[in-house]
DNA sequence: AAGTATTATATAACTTGTTATACAATTTGT
DNA sequence: ACAAATTGTATAACAAGTTATATAATACTT
């Protein structure tokens, strides 16, 4: 067995460490979503999400709202599109902005996630991370144990209050 | 001003904010490096730290140490091979595996930056990192808003004992 | 009102990871 | 000892982010 040099380096690594931890969280995420039968990338959610909670947006206030820059935003915003999840119309006051809302396809796949699949996900993540203190590298570490021992997917399954 | 989304939803996008953590951390890390001289790539840097620690790896023994996987260590380590900081050689006894060392070049890089830049980079993060405690989510909407203020590049310039 | 600066989106090229698969070398089973 | 299975590395195609830059629309300045 080789030593984790990214674990033991603690500091000095942690951008790798936090981007290893968030890659494997996005592909155990998106193993749920496809249990669902969801035919989308974990990473294009937080824009359904954003649409969602706030209405229609504009390409930039995407980026700003999911935390990417603006040429990922557009690559997303235009999958989604011909995904047919979301459409696009100029705004009439600046023709420069382009609003981004929910068709009918879209609302649907984020009504049903609302309901079934984001508490599904919920669940897993707050479960991997609860009763987590400490200084963040514990708590990196934990987590990383956690996930090694068993994929976000055989967590969470049961709703709150239910027992095994 | 857009709320962020990925902040709002919590454990739903802790995949995604892992990730985008880790790729300020790994920007601003670069950074540093320029500022030193340094000419590779902040996630070509653990390589030569394991090899460094640990003695000639073969490609699959340091993407196990990284924690990435092979083909991904395979592309690293043939650009470091390019950039004249290692070399490989098959192994003899088992003619599929190869090692990979430093060369003289490699560990004049790997002196240097153990001497001046590690130290650096380390106290900057730590210095990012300190005194925090409590639920993951507080930690890191911590982190996020401490990198708001500073980059990496503004912390951790003075060495252990001397005040501003 | 015209010319310049700014802003919003799009596009190109790159980085760093992924999965799937091919191929060669070694190991195992009969 | 040979065939089959396994292992180690390489390659191809893709994912999701980045920076740098182009283009079109709007806003400012004089």
């Amino acid at each position: 067995m080789v030593e984790d040099i990214v674990k033991s380096l603690g500091f000095l690594c942690l951008g790798s460490r936090f981007r290893r931890i968030g890659e494997r969280l996005q592909a155990d995420t998106q193993r749920i979503m496809e249990e669902f039968g969801v035919p989308i990338q974990s990473a294009q959610y937080p824009f359904l999400a954003a649409i969602d909670r706030a209405g229609p947006l504009t390409t930039g206030q995407l980026a700003q709202a999911v935390g990417i820059t603006q040429p990922g935003a557009t690559r997303i915003i235009s999958q989604l599109q011909e995904l047919g999840y979301v459409d696009m119309q100029t705004s009439v006051e600046d023709q420069r902005r382009k609003l981004v809302s929910l068709t009918r396809k879209g609302r649907e796949l984020v009504d049903y996630s609302k309901r079934l699949i984001w508490p599904r996900i919920e669940r897993a993540v707050s479960e991997l991370c609860e009763d987590l203190s400490g200084p963040i590298l514990e708590q990196l570490t934990a987590i990383e144990s956690e996930l090694a021992d068993a994929p976000l997917a055989n967590r969470g399954k049961l709703d709150k209050g239910q027992k095994s």
